[in-house]
DNA sequence: TTGGTCATGCGTACACCGTACACTAATGAG
DNA sequence: CTCATTAGTGTACGGTGTACGCATGACCAA
């Protein structure tokens, strides 16, 4: 289809040269189209991008898919490391998934805890698990999730915002406040 | 000066137009002048917009000095909350001074402990007597730092992106995570 | 006063952007 | 074969950042 060969183009454009140079003009060129025949296929460029998001949280769900950890909280520490790799390794891709505006069709309905996000929801399986095992203290999970959520997303932000003097800076702090953060939850007294 | 001028006006259709609607002639017309009468304060837009990050992170500075607690676990949760509020009531300039990105020249050295930004300084100095007082464990001040400020600009950011409901929402996740994380630095056994 | 230097601002022009509009070429059903 | 639907194109418009060269005026030395 017409539809996939565009976004091919569009996700390799964006590989190339990041959101900044993704334009209707290089991606059609790349798909071998003029510029006016993404339209046929896309509202505007608005929907492209929300396409290339689609995308970016795919690759993501597979990521979190693919970890194979046995025990819960191992399994949250290599989500963890497993994040940090995607926002260093695939920084666009990375982006597109998280920082991208979800269009307001695709939001998360106020019972975001659901999981509405299949990643969310596995990682909130996870959370219950180490409570019920005893390795994590009864706090409410959607809670824990979505912490674990902003963490991740705000060491990212202030990485892309270049507020670390250095990559390896920036993994040292992202690496320790992940540890400290899961260490928090153990029940009172195991701490440290 | 000319200059200052130039920055009024970029603050004045910052403001009212956001950084999609920011451009060199609307500014240049805000401020009474030619479009390329700009170019001589001002290098070239990038330049600009970094003055407008300096505005907002002084908007921010000045926030954060004028927090009154004085017990420096309360102060900490005011600063929280102040970024909270910052966030929300002047999203544009809140944008400018955390995710703008910095230049080259100003970014944090791998040191960044050290408190190039008076806030943290600030916060880092709370924290330090909150570790005195025995109200916190003895957990790297830095660390607890910066895991405070990626955690407010996590938030941020998933709001911005939306990916959240709501604002209620939003608030009221941004409120748990923060009141668990200054939980979480309390010595061992005194959790909730 | 004259002349020169320098800072300031302006007008024009260019390349690039997203996309509205009107068009043609291809496809497939009856 | 006819005709409606779809896919793709070319042109054009209003927007963007900004390079370039010129005009203006303030200042100061001769």
């Amino acid at each position: 289809m017409t539809k996939d060969r565009i976004l091919s183009a569009a996700k390799a454009v964006l590989e190339s040269a990041g959101f900044e140079g993704l334009t209707i003009r290089k991606v059609a060129q790349r798909a071998g189209l003029s510029p006016m025949a993404l339209y046929r296929h896309f509202k505007n460029k608005d929907e492209l991008l929300n396409a290339l998001m689609q995308d970016g949280i795919s690759a993501w769900e597979a990521i979190v898919g693919g970890i194979r950890a046995r025990d819960p909280v191992k399994w949250l520490e290599a989500l963890s490391e497993a994040y940090l790799d995607f926002a260093l390794a695939q920084p666009h891709k990375f982006d597109a998934a998280f920082f991208l505006p979800a269009p307001a069709a695709r939001r998360f309905p106020d019972d975001f805890a659901a999981g509405r996000s299949p990643a969310i929801a596995l990682a909130m399986a996870r959370i219950d698990q180490a409570k019920a095992d005893g390795q994590f203290r009864d706090e409410p999970t959607l809670g824990i999730a979505v912490a674990l959520a902003a963490y991740g997303q705000g060491f990212v932000s202030m990485h892309r915002a270049k507020r670390f003097g250095s990559d390896k800076q920036f993994k040292a702090l992202y690496r320790a406040a992940q540890h400290q953060f899961l260490d928090s939850l153990k029940p009172s007294g195991k701490s440290k």
